[in-house]
DNA sequence: CATGAATGAGTGTTCATTCAT
DNA sequence: TATGAATGAACACTCATTCAT
């Protein structure tokens, strides 16, 4: 009845298995598909201890999103490297972290475009994200181009995001010859809107 | 079994109410709380009848995208004016065009969202018309910029297509006060990387 | 409102096309996938015209079990030929042209096999059927066995009846290169039974 | 989608419950008007429970048939009693305990017979016993009557059975009063028909 | 006379969630 | 703690039948 909370090693085992089964089932089958007895099944685990672990099928959502997420910050944080690098470089390496991420964590893209037409709450998730994402590169943004106004920082941000995360999800959806070049169009694209928006703040 | 072929004015209008009732409910709910129960109930039409014109519920989401995208089309060929412009005045105005039409046909930005996380008939439709704008794209830079190779223009015009669907939907999930400065950067990002792609091809 | 009596030729014509309907279907998709949209299609008829004429489903089914019923009694009277021939010739004769007829009308082995588990109204008219076919078959045996007393006329008669229609309504169950072989033992099944009828009778 | 294979006995027994309900329906209604919500009601069973033991309805009504026909098929095997019995005497008790099968088993009929309509899975099921079954005559005629050519048994053990489900199934269509004499005319037919065919193969 | 658009109860099936053991 | 049997609202779709034109 009262929601587990985890702290026995064996607990949070479990809790993993239930998201690599989510996980794994949705790169199997894309969201849509998803349904809780399945997830159990592929853990290995009843579908009560499932609602021991999960209040709802929602709350897996979030929880996946959200370790996805821990994960992929970690790898844009490598990413940016040394912070006095040129921006293209670090704008370069930063989409190629990113698109690494996509391409083997097949499931995450499916769960990033699912969340956005999902409800409520896995929707709430993935726009919290995309704002710890934007004020993360906002920080970059203001560390790097001081003259860029402060109220100006944040459309440009979350335009970034957007436009990153948009054309490499896209990207996954055509066949595998022609990814390399839409990547590389991808790194174009930030790499000109970013000269574009830092310039108009110039002097 | 025999889908109704419309020969009476009756049913032309009834097909019509249908496609209304099923973008009045992805405008209201969401794609994947659709159902066609209730989009007969909303169109005042029997179930029954809504399977006269439509084999199954897949088929009106493609019919209702469809018909958005003629519309859409149609916009954006206005929209494109004269094609002796400037570069950056005729990419301004297809990017209103578009967020105007986003902005009336709110159920477009939920249909086109969901169809990328939809079953194969939906997410074909989408696709192809994802090609067939960025033939007319192509089209269009071909014009433009001869300098370009002919190979090289697929990857920038699906890119483009990409970049303004997917910045023009995130808009739309943003409140309303911000969304004019999200067209502004919508814009800017595409003639950013306009230009950067013509210069790359130049001598 | 008020069923039509069709006296005029086309009317005939338009219910017998109907009919025709109904038997071509069943012998493409089985009884349970008859359906009357479909019998009108079919036809080249209007499903209200279809009600014109009939009533109700069963009303079409029954008809057309009647209608078949009809051609075969005819061929049957036929078969017996001359009635002073040897009884074994005789019935040889019969199960004869009782297979040529469910060989060449598929449907209406079909029909017959679907009466048995279909509601009332089938299940009667192929009942009342099984009757007047028994009554035709003890005035056949009381012409030839008078010994055999009134009374036992009618469940040999039945027996008989059923025999034959189960049989070969069997053997068209299995592959068409058995079948001879089968219609060769109902013959065999037939005869045998009359024997040993009749000779129970004997003084 | 996992059919819950039962380990706890409480499973066990909803299985079978929901077999029996299946078995009450068919006998006071017909197999067309079998459908799974009733089922589930009768079996006082939530519908999503019967969907737990059965992947579908034509399922169900295999398990059932199947059921059936291992309990006829011990009464058979009883009924043969000593193999050195005058073939007569084997005969008669072999179709007395058919009937007395059919009589307690009422909705054994309506099945059988609804099986010779139904879609695919039921028919193969049903033939599949029909061949089991021939093979089991087979072989007792085989002991009795080695002069009968091998290839000659298989027709003779298919008409046989083929005699006796039909004229037995009949035989319930009709009046309690009358179905004694009917019983007594199906074992003088199967009796008849078996003589006929042994002795066309002595020397 | 005929048409065909419309009706809506009914059917098979799924799946998130609960709870007795 | 964990299990897995059970629940039932919800959904996509069918088809016999009616009735305005």
């Amino acid at each position: 009845m009262a929601r587990r909370k985890p702290t026995q090693a064996r607990a949070l085992r479990t809790r993993a298995r239930i998201l690599e089964a989510a996980a794994a089932l949705i790169e199997r089958e894309q969201l849509p598909g998803l349904n809780t007895n399945a997830v159990a099944r592929e853990a290995g685990v009843a579908i009560g201890t499932l609602y021991d672990y999960f209040p709802n099928k929602d709350a897996i959502l979030v929880a996946l999103l959200e370790a996805f997420r821990e994960r992929l910050a970690e790898r844009l944080a490598v990413a940016v490297g040394d912070p006095s690098d040129p921006v293209d470089a670090i704008a370069g390496r930063v989409v190629d972290a990113f698109y690494a991420f996509y391409a083997e964590e097949t499931g995450y893209a499916a769960l990033w475009l699912g969340a956005q037409v999902a409800g409520a709450p896995l929707r709430e998730t993935s726009d919290a994200w995309s704002d710890s994402f934007g004020a993360w590169l906002e920080g970059l943004i203001g560390a790097r181009a001081p003259q860029l106004a402060r109220e100006d920082r944040a459309p440009v941000a979350r335009t970034l995001v957007y436009l990153v995360s948009g054309l490499l999800s896209a990207a996954l959806t055509r066949p595998e010859a022609e990814r390399p070049r839409l990547v590389r169009e991808t790194k174009r694209a930030v790499i000109a809107y970013l000269h574009a928006a830092l310039a108009s703040a110039a002097p």
